[in-house]
DNA sequence: TATGACCTTGGAGTGCACTCCAAGCAAGCG
DNA sequence: CGCTTGCTTGGAGTGCACTCCAAGGTCATA
């Protein structure tokens, strides 16, 4: 589960590394929400939380004695990360790579390193088709515009 | 199959709506393209263009005499367009009813751009939300770069 | 004219990313 | 204690966008 010891103040977990300057709904020692709480305040739903888990997106929820899930500030962060890969249209294999890349530790870094720097290739390809469309709806749009009117 | 410059000038058709500068492999006239051809203009494949054919999403494919498809630079051209809706990440539904509006002819050039409009703010969400994940993919990737030369 | 590559159809199958279900246990409140 | 709401599971179902299949007809070339 945890790669590192770094207990460090918290903040720079290696395992997420680079923490996102997002601040998180209860501060660290009461941050074991409940999945409905999650849902609030990712927007995923249960089942999709639930379903993460079971193909090994989540690094390890923790659990109530009674089986519950209890999600931590730091599985916060990470959902944040996973999303924000979702939607540069990600294929979840891809971060289910990820996710076992961070389990096996710094000896990965490499490896870690160079799949988002992939990813960021596709996400720079990605803009440049969209702006690429955006200046074929605006030509269509301004003809719809100046037709619509003159006719 | 040379890209020949084809005399572009070809009546914009009120069909398609300002022309994108493309050139046709063959000019007007000539451009009877069977399937395969297509195929190898577009990138899609045979069973995706036969397909979009049956939901609604082509403007009625000429055929020869005994019944295949030949595929016009006005059909090619739409679905340049529509390969470009596409990766915009419109359902093929919304693409499907954009084509129905084109049938309808002229009268629905307000819905049209209405709907152009509505997926133009759609990809300008897109782009800034693909731009707000470079940046975390950014610290990432820096962060792995650094760490994985210190250590 | 024969051969083989290409084209036709409706319908069934695939892969992805969820999404839902049933049955049962857990938690908080009056 | 009973009630309601919430959480658990494995497995099945859904919707989208293709993707493929079988069985047969067509076309170009030798």
């Amino acid at each position: 589960m945890q790669t590192t010891p770094a207990d460090t103040a918290h903040t720079a977990p290696a395992d997420i590394c680079s923490a996102p300057p997002r601040s998180h709904p209860r501060p660290d020692g009461e941050d074991r929400y409940t999945i409905s709480e999650v849902v609030a305040f990712t927007g995923l739903t249960a089942h999709t939380l639930r379903w993460y888990e079971r193909i090994g997106l989540m690094p390890h929820v923790d659990r109530s004695h009674t089986g519950q899930r209890r999600y931590s500030n730091r599985d916060l962060d990470w959902l944040d990360f996973v999303t924000k890969l979702r939607l540069t249209g990600m294929p979840v294999a891809d971060m289910v790579r990820y996710a076992e890349l961070v389990r096996e530790g710094e000896s990965t870094y490499g490896e870690r390193k160079d799949l988002l720097e992939s990813t960021r290739r596709d996400v720079l390809t990605r803009i440049a088709e969209l702006r690429d469309t955006l200046a074929v709806l605006d030509t269509k749009i301004s003809f719809y515009a100046t037709e619509g009117i003159t006719r």
